[in-house]
DNA sequence: AGCTTGACATACGGCCCGTATGTGGCCTAT
DNA sequence: ATAGGCCACATACGGGCCGTATGTCAAGCT
């Protein structure tokens, strides 16, 4: 059967996405050279210029493919939990975690920021964000905790968790220090809670 | 009289910390030429390689400077506040307020850590999350706070900072959110006093 | 004063990005 | 069925930038 024109086309942006993961994940965004980057897609430049118009789109797209993966997999965490609260904190420590990923460390919370700009303002709306900020604005509404911004506390929250994981991976001995991190992670969490006002 | 030697150099050294300073913070540091910043300060690139090894030592010490100048004016309005815990406050605020800085945001906040690495393995320490980390240290002792890992508290905080930080600046009205970014930060921090747990 | 040292300038090579141009196969219309 | 257009991708080209290797001239020591 032959190929449509349009799945072989689903299938080149594919693979120079997936070998662009690879490639940014191992040597940064800045030391990835396109010609071995297409190559290894089997593929050339023009190819990547087609579909993504410059290195920035093709950054784009892997950003938000990683992104929109940490946003269901928090999101399937969170829902897991007994209740909202719960699963505040759950997401959060899954956050973390998963930016032990060198992957997810150098793409998304590295070169990302410092290529295309404030995550928020990402088309994928840095998803994991949202989901934070949908859980906190739930609990407010329940009365559980204190009524401050919602976007601020998923923004500072998130912030939060992020330089936790920073840490981490640079640390020797990350699973010493895994702990640590989500335990201040709690607390500062609980200052959230109105129980704590 | 005529110039000593060492003082034309750290004159020299000086120029090139300013002229960096400035093409990193209008450009970003990618897009910054080494021939047009160096030129700006009436040198070449040969006074650039000698002095700072590659461009990546340039900036090591433009993030230097930048934070170190960071880290004693927070220490001085921390400094200024009734007692610890109001200087805690007080210096994240001031955190936040100082990421609010174009120049302090793009070199120190975005290009630093995604050509340096990890702040805390910088030089400088990153002397601003050092001084945190003394005053939760001491508060630790005074038993204000749950006895949660110090490091830990200070780099969740500062992060927790830095993303309101770089929120407020992405805002269309920053001192609109700015107050909400202070308030769910002070909440937040609130979750580390004993007396919430 | 002559020599050495080193701070800085100049010259060179190589890599990489973005664009402009070429081309071969798929799709459609008659 | 086939002829032509279109489009996804390949190839070719130019400009810029970085890092190094080499040159130069003045300062400092003897």
């Amino acid at each position: 059967m032959a190929k449509k024109r349009s799945q072989t086309m689903e299938e080149n942006r594919a693979k120079l996405i997936a070998a662009a993961r690879k490639a940014f994940a191992e040597k940064g965004y800045a030391a990835a050279s396109m010609d071995e980057l297409t190559a290894e897609a089997g593929l050339t430049r023009g190819a990547l210029y087609h579909n993504f118009g410059d290195k920035r789109g093709l950054l784009a797209a892997v950003v938000d493919k990683i992104d929109t993966e940490m946003a269901s997999r928090a999101q399937e965490i969170g829902a897991r939990a007994g209740d909202d609260w719960q699963g505040l904190l759950a997401e959060g420590a899954a956050y973390i975690e998963m930016a032990l990923d060198p992957e997810v460390q150098r793409i998304v919370l590295l070169d990302g920021p410092a290529v295309l700009g404030d995550p928020s303002q990402w088309p994928s709306q840095s998803s994991c964000l949202q989901a934070t900020r949908q859980t906190i604005d739930r609990l407010i509404v329940q009365g559980a905790l204190k009524p401050v911004d919602a976007e601020a506390a998923a923004r500072l929250l998130n912030g939060a968790a992020l330089n936790a994981a920073l840490w981490i991976a640079a640390s020797d001995e990350p699973q010493d220090v895994l702990p640590k991190a989500v335990e201040a992670f709690d607390a500062l969490a609980a200052g959230l809670l109105k129980a704590s006002a």
